[in-house]
DNA sequence: TATGAATGAGGCTTCATTCAT
DNA sequence: GATGAATGAAGCCTCATTCAT
């Protein structure tokens, strides 16, 4: 009884997650205006009505993506930290591990971007991924002002915003560079823009 | 009827306006893909029909809007800049200038960032704002590269589409902070990021 | 002061026949259906609102050039009738001689076919460019029916509509065969098949 | 499962038809250039998204609807040819068997002779119903001339043509006689016009 | 009389959402 | 729970027609 509720749970997730992953192709693949419910579900080889089962809205779906791979984001950034660095360190650390993180799953960073811009029920979308990972680059940011390693003439909240234009932007780089690479030069940038000299 | 002729092209002039106008404030209010023609049109207080005697679609105001708005950008940039001063100055003031511009025509660089993700014909809107005022930014990092005044183990080219992503982002700020001040600081970070110590 | 009278009257027949002929050309090239008014006045190189001045509608355009093209094909016709003739030879120089014109007006033909399906007022459009030309068919196949040449068991009517088909489809024939030939070997064909043995 | 799929597709097989018939009701009734989509859906007594779910525009329904009686007219000619019949007789019967088959499915033949007039997807729209009961007149022809019964001197595509003229422009007839009468006698003067003697 | 900008009715099409099976 | 046909609101666009100049 209890192994076939919980085969019921698995297959239910299953749909679910074929969903998520359908939904995520199409916006990968049209961007998230132009992909239609019918389409999501036409990827995912189920029947339209299905959707609503398991989301009440596209929006929903894409709140669902982005909070799936914050999470991941989050935990692979705070398995990375370490107490024995000096702040710049840390925070290099944490930005690549970032790069490294979003330029896997690239897909969801514009949708983030703009998302917000494309939709009828705006207040549905979280403005960005931040959420979370801004405040652990936050906390760093602030224990090297304390430490006196960073410059403290600029509010944190600042430096953190401008870490996250860094890799919004980044994503849709013409430039002729790996993303992680671009980052990293950035990053380098930004890094002798706030340590104290 | 010379004066009838042109009169009525001044009329057909001010409706032209009056929509572009309309559009900018609609755009401004719910964003591109939710704004209709229809609303563009009610609120220029103008017949549906009228919108097609000026334009073709919405994106084409759209391109219109920017147009604009980077003519004027890069009339105000290129009227600012002097010789006497250091690379570093001349790009903050670049930088200052810009924003102000911005911040004066909000509604436009959100579009610029994702109108491409909004609409049905994305090849039909530029990428971004930057054309012409991304090669003001990068003349004078080459400039300053070139006096030793900036690093040069960053290429010229990272570095403008860091300052472009300063504007991009800072646009959709949710921090407590004027836009220009927000701009100025993230500037400073970045120009002691890129000076020669 | 009749001179200006007639100056100006002539000034509007000009304007009138400006679009008759671009209209004519626009109906040849997209169609009746397709042919807008404003496509028109394009062509004619003249305000929209002219047309206004002049007709009441495409349907009034369309009645009017068929009118034109009849009272032409009539005049040929009645200037080739002769009264030596034997009833066959008279319908083979009627036809012919028809042939001829719609030959040379082709454009015309199609609209005519098919412009009551297209028209949202169909009760404005002749069924087809016939009355007149018809009668006179009509006319010479009762003289030869009177005169013994012609079968009689088959109505006037039927015979004169017969003829009428051959012009109507003629004009669409994708035969490798021009359009004078074709309807000879047709009527041909038809006299055969109405002469008494 | 099965059951309930049939029966699924069995709804839908009759709401295609549904839609079918009220096009072809609509269409004889107002033509198809007048027919609005909404119309046949409201004639249809269904909503106007449903007709997209089955027919992806009018033109397309008109072609299925054309397709159908194409069909429908082949094989009752075929299945009414025999062997041992002068080629007369034979075109005689097929031609009278074509007109009753018409007659009772009227609306399609305007539509068929003028339609690729009407849309503005002409390319969509074959350009008569012929193609396989033309050549199947041509094929009576041909057989008719190879054993002398018909006469030689003029193309069989010239006659075939004449045939298929005389269905389109009958459809259109004002006289006072039944179609199938209508088509009786002009098929009797043709015959006697290509009978050799 | 000539003009052409303004208009809105009307057609087409898409798509989120519902609901009976 | 899964399905997908039905739906109609809503957007896009065209175009005949009007009217002020």
């Amino acid at each position: 009884m209890a192994e076939k509720g919980g085969l019921r749970k698995q297959k239910k997730f299953q749909a679910r997650q074929t969903i998520l992953n359908a939904a995520a192709k199409q916006f990968e693949l049209h961007g998230f205006a132009n992909t239609s419910i019918a389409g999501i579900m036409q990827a995912a080889q189920l029947g339209v009505g299905t959707f609503y089962n398991y989301f009440s809205s596209k929006e929903e779906v894409l709140l669902t993506l982005s909070k799936n791979l914050r999470e991941e984001v989050e935990r692979n950034i705070l398995s990375a930290g370490a107490d024995n660095q000096s702040s710049a360190e840390l925070l290099e650390l944490c930005c690549i591990c970032t790069a490294r993180l979003i330029d896997e799953n690239r897909f969801i960073l514009p949708l983030f971007i703009s998302a917000s811009e494309h939709s009828d029920k705006p207040e549905q979308i979280p403005q960005s991924l931040s959420p979370g990972f801004r405040e652990l680059f936050k906390k760093i940011i602030l224990r090297g002002q304390e430490r006196g390693e960073f410059r403290d003439d600029v509010p944190p909240n600042i430096i953190s915003e401008m870490i996250h234009s860094i890799y919004q932007t980044t994503a849709f780089s013409k430039l002729n560079l790996p993303f992680q690479e671009n980052i990293r030069l950035k990053v380098k940038i930004l890094l002798d823009g706030i340590k104290t000299r």
